[in-house]
RNA sequence: GCAGAGGUAACGAAGCGGUCAAACGUGUAAGGCUUAGGACCUUAUGGCUUAGGCCUUCGAGGGUUCAAAUCCCUCCCUCUGCACCA
């Protein structure tokens, strides 16, 4: 009969924690605070173990906080801002099959569905609260009452909106145009996730060099305008569809037709479009506007008239397809031998190099050539004399005054295009949209940059490889596009027609969950900044506040700054840099966030647990299949940001151990023996563990925690009582040890534990961790125990060479003498390894030239004769027992006898 | 491409100058228990070895040191991020 009745006790203890609210908590100035959070969720979808890994590992912390006798807040809100879930109810009310197979597949009804389809919020509600059930179930500790969402609670965009007008009141607010990838059918932003391909493709800039041809400009995009003196001569596709585009200003455009659909997303509309045949302007010469050369302009197939403006400038001697046509081109007309305008050193003759190389049949062959021409150009390449003003540049930084060049001339414009294709998810193909005026928050500040990495020095970090590429992200900042026009979310408050974007209204709404519980009761109407100024920055105003904001402040003033934000690692270099950087910018420095706690995924078969590649496990599937308490193991799969491998076998051998230590727990009045040397073994073992294991906790290192506080422990506890150790105390001790030290990872079956030990309080309330009692630690007597050990082993290892049933084993425990001069050695390896140096100290014979014969392995730990021989006298009996033979332990003075490593003699 | 983090036995993962053939877990194998299977217990799990021994290993190649998985250099491979997107 299974004395783990998993089900049972989960339900109790979990009813317990709610009905003492053991998780809400108040300020209380008698005790020292720990504010902990995880970033909020945006609750699209149900919940599976990949997401868990997270909470769990933050729930463990927070636990483990709680039993170090702190109070400790641990409160989760959900997001609602932003495209997904805006998008996917659009989806629904299309009538979508696979949006609807979706929704079903994760339990929404027809009812739900409908709902969803009118209402996005009502589909993030409807998960918002699978997500609580989930929590609780795994017995994350969270305080529900301070559960708000972002930006769908009222009075949270009243903070959001004191935010930005505070930020803009500091100057870290400003306006500018901005290219985004654009969904044309849609109208929206185009993320990586809402496409269906494409995904990292972003905007590139071309650079426009308008070259004039008769009455036409023939506008060149290009991403080498430092090639400008090397130009000779302009491509235009013969074949091609082209266009006629005239501006307000006057200007004539020769371009390509897609390129005039293109325009109106990033410029302004031509007044006028008419169709125009290139073969009117093929043969014609155009300027070069730089040096006012003449060059011709020639017909070529290989322009690709869906890229840019369909006008393409040719650099034959630094760009292989203009190589390669132009060479062509001039054995059917005369043409001016073209210009070398960049000199690499090592390659004198770069092109034919590379032609020669990477061929030029086709364009593949074409495109490589031109990927190792540009990069060896751009890392090693100077520009020539042949370069007017830009002469002796080198190229990496020839490119801005290229373009200041190309501007005095009036003759520069530029131009957007992805860096590859990119499809919607609605299939539309995706372009680029200058989004103008758009609002960024300045965090390329220099000035915030440098305080915030000298603060990020400052702070605690887990685990520590995480704080070079937390820095690194902070160093890299540009400033953040914080609006955006479609979706959900708070209007900017000076712009309506803007709203701000999720990751820029998520920044510091941390502060917000000290006092979400008192403000929900708040008219929104009532809430006005020189509150928010009063509570969050401690403005010293002329002014009486209620009741209710004073109460409000103390929480706040009680409960920042945060002292642990736990989060996965792609969060790092966009959320986890914003939320720095934003305190730093608005809060005092006694409000700044004091640690971080980063994960990597969670890994099924080495795949990425999530849904899109169908490898994940529903939440209450596991916990009513394993429970809660094995469901947690997942939090000790990995210590650091490396990925994590989750393997359901974990959780057999861990319900077989707690099974012993409970059976133990029912048998502990049998244990009746005295106190021994075992016993002081085991104690002393014990706070090695708990200190081993704190230490791991602290660093969030759970795998480590739960090699320490689990596996090894049970392991002692066995070696205890299989060396002979039968003291009620001693096991007693251990196992109230094992159930705190197993607490923060397995709440439910250690809280029973516990309780049936010691029917004291729930380990959540009070200073519960154990203590590390110096006086009880004894490396002499570990190190014997060792010794036993190896021995033990040692004894099975010549039974299976000798192959027979031992009649008698004699255990021969080397003499007194040999000890102390062991242990001597053992104490100059601490000033000197050098062999030499030691024999000076001894008198030599055959042992000690023994013991020095591999200076590899000196002696090392300090070893006892009285306590080895009592060790190995105390257990003979079970010696005995085990290996059914008589068993001798008496001294010896063979050569086999060593300090540490008895002489076995098998009869 | 740029930036950061990693590569340890069948697998996951510790160790981060000497106690290292390498914790711990999983898997596998043998024996025990059981009518049987599962679960459980014991033992083994780099190679060789009929008395506790020897040899070869920590991505590859060099180097520093009496001593390197651990420190330094070069190379190869994997993961993460690159922003308006959750």
């Amino acid at each position: 009969m299974s004395k783990y009745q998993l089900e049972e006790i989960e339900k109790k203890w979990r009813n317990v924690y709610n009905e003492k609210k053991s998780y809400e908590a108040d300020a209380d100035e008698k005790k020292e605070k720990f504010f902990i959070t995880v970033p909020v969720m945006y609750p699209d979808g149900r919940l599976h173990t990949g997401h868990m890994y997270t909470w769990t590992r933050a729930d463990i912390f927070a636990r483990f906080q709680r039993m170090m006798g702190k109070n400790v807040l641990f409160p989760q809100g959900f997001h609602m801002t932003g495209g997904p879930m805006a998008g996917m109810s659009l989806r629904l009310k299309n009538g979508d099959e696979a949006a609807i197979k979706i929704m079903k597949d994760q339990g929404a009804t027809d009812e739900d569905i409908k709902r969803f389809a009118g209402n996005p919020l009502e589909l993030g509600l409807f998960f918002g609260k699978t997500y609580k059930n989930d929590f609780n179930l795994v017995g994350i500790s969270i305080d529900w009452r301070r559960n708000f969402i972002l930006s769908y609670t009222e009075q949270y965009s009243k903070f959001v909106e004191w935010q930005f007008r505070t930020l803009k009141d500091m100057d870290y607010i400003t306006q500018g145009d901005h290219p985004v990838v654009w969904c044309p059918r849609e109208n929206t932003s185009l993320g990586d996730h809402d496409r269906a391909d494409g995904e990292g493709e972003s905007p590139m800039e071309f650079t426009i060099i308008k070259f004039k041809a008769d009455k036409f400009i023939m506008p060149a995009a290009t991403l080498r305008p430092e090639t400008i003196y090397g130009v000779s001569n302009l491509w235009i596709n013969g074949k091609a569809n082209y266009k006629k585009i005239r501006f307000s200003n006057g200007e004539e455009w020769i371009v390509s037709k897609e390129f005039t659909e293109k325009l109106p997303f990033q410029k302004n509309m031509a007044e006028k479009i008419e169709d125009f045949n290139p073969s009117e302007i093929i043969g014609k010469t155009a300027i070069n506007p730089v040096n006012g050369e003449e060059i011709p302009i020639l017909d070529a197939e290989f322009v690709k008239t869906d890229k840019n403006t369909g006008i393409v400038m040719s650099v034959p001697m630094h760009a292989p397809f203009d190589y390669n046509y132009y060479s062509k081109k001039k054995t059917e007309i005369r043409l001016k031998e073209p210009k070398k305008i960049i000199d690499v050193k090592t390659n004198p003759n770069l092109m034919e190099e590379a032609i020669k190389r990477f061929g030029s049949a086709d364009e593949k062959a074409l495109e490589n050539a031109t990927k190792y021409v540009y990069k060896t150009e751009f890392n090693y390449g100077i520009l020539n004399e042949n370069n007017g003003q830009l002469s002796g540049k080198p190229v990496k930084e020839a490119k801005e005054e290229a373009i200041e060049l190309i501007k005095k001339s009036n003759a520069y414009d530029n131009f957007y295009e992805t860096s590859g294709e990119v499809i919607c998810r609605c299939g539309a193909k995706g372009l680029i949209k200058l989004v103008q005026n758009q609002w960024f928050i300045r965090y390329s500040d220099k000035q915030l940059k440098e305080k915030t990495i000298d603060w990020i020095q400052k702070m605690d970090i887990r685990p520590d490889e995480a704080k070079a590429q937390i820095i690194n992200a902070v160093y890299n900042m540009e400033d953040k596009a914080a609006t955006r026009n479609g979706g959900l979310g708070t209007p900017l408050p000076w712009d309506k027609n803007w709203l701000i974007e999720p990751l820029s209204d998520s920044t510091i709404y941390m502060a917000y969950y000290t006092f979400s519980h008192l403000i929900k009761d708040m008219e929104p109407k009532e809430i006005n900044d020189e509150m928010f100024d009063y509570i969050l920055l401690d403005k010293k105003l002329d002014k009486k506040f209620p009741d209710n904001i004073e109460r409000m402040k103390k929480e706040f003033e009680y409960w920042y700054p945060l002292d642990l934000r736990v989060t996965a690692k792609e969060l790092i270099t966009n959320h986890i840099a914003f939320f720095i950087m934003t305190h730093i910018a608005i809060f005092n420095k006694d409000k700044w966030p004091r640690g971080l706690g980063i994960n990597g995924w969670l890994t099924v078969n080495g795949k990425k647990m999530s849904k899109s590649k169908g490898n994940t496990m529903t939440i209450d599937y596991v916990v009513n299949n394993y429970g809660a308490d094995a469901a947690r193991l997942i939090a000790s799969a990995s210590n650091g940001m490396d990925d994590a491998e989750w393997d359901l076998n974990n959780i057999n051998g861990f319900k077989q151990k707690i099974e012993f230590i409970l059976e133990l727990t029912e048998i502990i009045d049998s244990f009746s023996g005295d106190r021994k040397l075992v016993d002081e073994f085991l104690w002393s073992k014990i706070n090695y563990l708990i200190e081993n294991s704190e230490k791991a906790y602290n660093l969030m290192k759970y795998k480590n925690s739960l090699n320490y506080s689990f596996f090894e422990f049970i392991e002692n506890i066995k070696d205890y009582i299989d060396y002979g150790g039968n003291n009620k105390e001693t096991l007693k001790y251990a196992i109230t040890v094992f159930a705190r030290l197993n607490h923060p990872l397995f709440p439910f079956v250690t809280e029973e534990i516990d309780n049936a030990l010691n029917k004291g309080e729930l380990l959540e309330s009070y200073q519960s961790w154990p203590e590390i009692k110096e006086e009880q630690k004894n490396e002499i007597i570990e190190n014997e125990f060792d010794v036993l050990k190896q021995t033990l082993d040692d004894i099975n290892n010549l039974l299976n060479l000798i192959n027979k049933d031992p009649k008698e084993i004699i255990i021969g425990i080397a003499e007194k003498e040999k000890f102390d001069i062991y242990n001597k050695v053992e104490e100059i390896t601490h000033r000197s390894r050098d062999i030499k140096e030691i024999r000076k100290e001894l008198t030599i014979n055959d042992f000690v030239n023994k013991l020095l014969k591999n200076p590899k392995r000196l002696p090392n730990k300090k070893l006892d004769y009285e306590l080895e021989k009592k060790v190995f006298i105390e257990s003979k009996e079970k010696i005995k027992e085990k290996y059914n033979a008589e068993i001798k332990i008496e001294e010896s003075s063979e050569e086999k006898a060593f300090p540490g490593k008895p002489m076995i003699i098998i009869k």
